[in-house]
Formats: structure tokens, sequence, C-alpha cells
DNA sequence: GCAGATCGGTAAAGCGGTTAACTGGGGTGT
DNA sequence: ACACCCCAGTTAACCGCTTTACCGATCTGC
């Protein structure tokens, strides 16, 4: 292994001016620089993170911490993760990815060793003990979503109101006047406790009344199956829907399948939108679905950058709430008999 | 920070006899050992992983490298990760995801900095660059899959062999007598020589020539709408089709909802299934597929494990071949008459 | 022209552990 | 009773890098 004191020897300087050529932290001439760092392409050095991270006491390594029992991981999670991993690539991190449990031993575990300098939680419950954790460690870290209290978190999170109002606006213009959403699972603690449920649901009931729009809200738990049933109870209870929203991207393919199945055709009779779902998993449906684009790649690298902002002692930027985006496709279009009520 | 010095000198010791207990690397007696444990837990003692690693040269973490930009990070890759997780975990080691370029210079970048003590391959080309650069620089690696060149090196993959005669059995003891096979496209570089397309698609030549069945053959891109297009192939060439078995994921559920799509029912007017897929990917679809379920938690967890056993200087372990079994689900069915050809 | 500031560079003390070499007080065998 | 070994513990030298003093030489202002 090639240390600095190898690229110091050859470079005839001490290898403090190695570090200080490497880390860019105290003025070196322009000569001595150019021998040093000809010294390391020579000797192919590449500095021991590790004996940088001890006596830095800073590893430059964050964990993206997602709770792996009560999230899939899918696509969505992917795009989160992809994105943060190249931002904190720019920036001179390392970010990778930690499974830990919602109740918080892991993640205790994970900071107490002094590994990560920080940590980026996805999927926080509106009231999350993890949270509770990191403060108490003293551990640096960012929200991608939000806990009923904010103050003073870094965190960044999807802009519901923005992306329900669009949503719901796209909708009516193409005439539809019989909405629904399908939501989470009330039954379930954890999805009661879930900023996009509550919060989206929030949402549609504040822009549907806009609208002067009935709101039609039914439950359904985030799976495809699940979605399925939403799917049958809506055309049971609520034949007159003519465009419906889901919350979950999974319960949204079941939704289309399950009318389909059902003998409704998508969008002839219904439309079928998802309010945050990944162009990927659109891609996978039958017809392909229109789908308000989860923000992932946005999101993840926001809150990959806030955390090292406070790593570095920058001045917080304010929170971000990005907005889903529409991307129209195949499973939208106005009703049979536009402006129908 | 409540280092070792802490503790030692709560428990009246030196701080090597705490590393001691720590590692289980020097007996120790009964009493003394007792006494440091319970300063360690009165203090709340975590040992310091970085200080560790610089220290012992080892720094307990592992990588999984996964080549981001060439395959998607869906569910069956997250099963490989979280069960070579728990796998890493169950030994006190760390794995972490390394998104890397499938060249190989990010993959230089991350071990030349001294920060894992070795690699867990995935997605190996069968001839992949990689697997050269970590030769070269002497760290230790597991490979998930294979190359084709195998000499020495520790791996698992799938049993591809086992698979497909397990597969066209079952479609075969269904009645089927007229199967396709839809493969990876051959035009891609990078599919080409990817093992999965590669190794299934000359088992189930060998197969079917043992059944004496007729063998089809199409390609296909691995994604939902190649899959669409390649069942309307399929339709267009090979109409007298029973069961077509599919090799990419995707491209399943493309094949499903392309067939669905141009009329056909599946399973009653033709039998879907896929030789690799997740169950949580079956879910998604309508009919839910029967499937050859790739054996991701084991792969995960067995490459992890011969990962360590070489770190640990154990004696390897023969490379494992796991095929993916059968689920029955809904999108196969014995032919309209059966044993037709 | 001289004190003081500035600037490029060095020496050395850690960072929190691991681990080889060593110590000193019993047991053993003869 | 003596040499020897064994065993639990200790001492101290690192691991490779960062960072704070510190130092001598050159610049600066008056």
């Amino acid at each position: 292994m090639v240390t600095m004191r190898d690229v110091a020897q050859r470079a005839g300087v001490s290898i403090a001016t190695v570090s200080f050529v490497l880390n860019d932290t105290k003025p070196v001439t322009a000569a001595t620089r150019r021998r040093i760092e000809q010294a390391m392409s020579e000797l192919g050095f590449r500095r021991n993170v590790v004996a940088r991270a001890l006596a830095s006491r800073r590893t430059h390594i964050i964990a993206m911490a997602y709770p792996a029992l009560d999230h899939k991981f899918g696509f969505t999670a992917a795009e989160f993760f992809t994105s943060a991993a190249d931002a904190a690539r720019k920036q001179d991190y390392h970010l990778v990815l930690w499974p830990v449990g919602n109740d918080g031993t892991e993640l205790t575990e994970l900071v107490g060793q002094g590994l990560v300098d920080g940590v980026v939680l996805m999927e926080v419950q509106l009231d999350d003990p993890r949270v509770g954790i990191l403060q108490e460690t003293g551990t640096p870290f960012a929200l991608i979503g939000r806990t009923t209290e904010l103050a003073g978190l870094d965190h960044v999170d999807i802009d519901f109101d923005t992306t329900v109002e669009e949503a719901v606006g796209y909708l009516h213009g193409l005439g539809h006047r019989r909405l629904a959403l399908i939501s989470g699972n009330l039954k379930d603690p954890v999805f009661r406790t879930y900023g996009p449920y509550v919060r989206s649901e929030a949402a549609y009931r504040r822009v549907a009344a806009e609208y002067g729009l009935e709101t039609v809200v039914l439950e359904s738990g985030g799976s495809t199956r699940a979605g399925q049933e939403a799917a049958a109870q809506l055309i049971r209870e609520h034949p007159e829907t003519t465009a419906v929203l889901v919350v979950n991207e999974f319960a949204a393919l079941g939704v289309l399948s399950g009318l389909t199945r059902l003998g409704h055709n998508v969008p002839a009779d219904i439309s079928v939108l998802p309010l945050l779902m990944s162009p990927e998993t659109a891609a996978m449906s039958d017809p392909e679905l229109t789908i308000m684009r989860t923000p992932g790649p946005e999101l993840g690298q926001l809150g990959t950058e806030a955390l090292i902002r406070q790593l570095e002692g920058a001045t917080p930027l304010p929170p971000q709430l990005i907005p889903a985006t529409l991307h129209p496709a195949g499973s939208t279009a106005p009703p049979r008999s536009p402006g129908d009520r």
C-alpha cells in the first residue's frame, strides 16, 4: 500500500505538506504542489479513507436508512437511492444503503459505531421513533418525508398539495366530475401514520371541495391485490365514478388490473391516475399508466445535499417541497359523456 | 464518546485486556471479563469501528457492487441485497450497496481506498472487466453469477439446467408440446454476454431436445415494452405455441400483457412461465404469474458467506448452484386440447 | 532600515483501537 | 527445592492520516 509517507519522501517534502495539497487546506507553492502531485500519480497513491476518518473524525460516509420491513424496496426507492448516491459522490461523500428496522435498535447500533457522519432517513412516519434516536445521539440527519413536529429538522418532501391540485385539475380539465381517491389502509397503524397517505388525502379533500366535487375516499392496502379489491369496491359502491386517483403505486397497478378484469375499459370507461409512481413501474402496466411521477431523483439529491450542508456547517437551506409531475400516458381520457354529472 | 480507555480505567485493567474480551482473542478470567463487561454496559461503550479498522487493517465492511446502469434495481435485486446484508450482519460484517459502472473505474476507486475488505459482485457478465480489476488489486471477492473462466473463483449462481428442466417438465406434464423461449436481445452486447440469457437458452435447447420438442427461441429486450413486442412476434410467427417461457422478468410482464391485449387468454389459450422472477414482481401482474422463483435470498446469503469465509481464511466451499423453484399461480394451465401437436 | 506580519513548510501529538513482546506469579515434574 | 512452563495481564509500538504549534525566510509599511 502506498502511503502519504512514501509520497512525501519521493517529493522531498514532509507528510503534512502532502496532506495539505490533498485536502487543499493550506497554501502550497505551485512548484511543490506539482512535485507532490507527480509523486502521487507515479506511485499510484490513494488516500486511505479509514485513516483519514480516524484522524479527522469524519468518515465522509452517510447512510441512507431504509426501513426494510415496512416498505418494499422497488423502483421508486431505487430512484431515491441512486440519485442520493450521485449527489453524495459529487461532494466527496459516500452514500450507502442501510436496511434498518423501524424501531430504531439497528439505527442505534449503526450510529454508535462512528462509521457514518450522518443519516438520510427515508419513509419517515409522522411520529417516527428513529428521529428521537438520532436527536439523542446527536447524529446529523435529514429527512425525506416529514414528521408532524418539524421544528428545525432538515427535511425535503413531496409537495402533496400541488401534486393533488395538478392531478385533480388535469382530470377536471378532461371533463371528469366524479372522482374517487384510493388512499391507505387506516386500520394499519403503520400506514395510518404515514405521511403520503395522510397528506394526500387531506389535500384531496381540500381540492375536491374547491372544485365543488363530491369527495369519495376508499381505503386500500399497499399491494396489487389490495388495489384489485379496492377497484371492486369502487365499482360496487360508486359506479358513477369516472376517474380514480391512487396514492400507493402498487395499489394503483391493482386498481388498473382490477378494473380491467371487471370489464371496465381504462381509460374509456374510467381513468386511473396514480399520485406517486416511478416511470419504471408505470411502464410495467398495460395500458401504460398516466402518472404523477414521484420526484424521487430530486428528493434523493436534495435530502443528501441538505445533510451535507449540515455536516459542513453551512447555513441550512429552507425545507423544500417538490411536487410530483404529470406524465400523460394511456390510462386517462375524457369521460364517456364530458361534463357528465 | 466512550473509548476503550474509559472502560479499562473503570474496570481497573489495561486497555489491551478490554480489547481481548471484546474480540475474544485471548483468554481472560471470568471475573475480569465480568468487570469489563459491566463497565462497558454502564458506560454505554460502543467500539469505534474506524479505529478498529485502521489498527487491524480490516474494516469488516463488504461492498455489494451493483452495476446501476445496465440493470434496473427492482425487487429481485432487493432480495439479493437484503439477504446478503442479513448474512453479513450475522457474521459481524456490514454489507453496503455500492452502485458502480460496468467498466470498473468506480470499482477501482472503491477498493483503492481501503474502505472495504471485499466485494460481492452482482450481475456478472460472462467476460467481466471488473473481475480482472479485483484480481489485479488483490481484493477478495465473490461472484453472484459466473464468468466463463471460473478457475478458482468463489461464486454462486442459479442452476439454470435444473430450473429449465423443472419448468419444461412442469409444462410438459400439463400437456404442452409447443413451447417457446423468449430470451435476451442478442444484438445488445451487454445481454449477449449475460449469463442468465446464454445459460438458460442453452439449457432450454438441451431440455427441449430431450423431450423431443421443437425449439422456438425469440429475442427480446429486458423491458415490459420489449416483452409486448416479443409476444406479438410470437403470435405472428408461431401461433401454434401453447406455452412460453421468458427469461427476463420485466419482459415476462410484457409478454403477459401483450398476449392479453392481442386477445389471447392467459392461461386458457397460452401459458406464460417466467424462468426468473421475484414473488413481489409476480404479484403485480394479472393474472398473477406462475413463476420460477429466482433464488435471490439463497444466493445473496451464500455469496456473502463465501466471501466471508475467504476473508477469514477458512477453506472455501465448492461453488453452489441453486435452481429457481416453481411457484404455481394463475398463468399456467393445460393447453386447450391436451397433448395437441 | 527595522519591527511585525505573512507565507511556505516541518515536527509531532494525537485519533481509538490491535497486537507482538514481555512480566510475574503460581502450578508441575523430578 | 529448582527449573520450567503456563497463564492472565500489561506495555508500547504501530495503523495512515489530520492538525496544531512552531519556525525561518521573505515581504510590508512607515
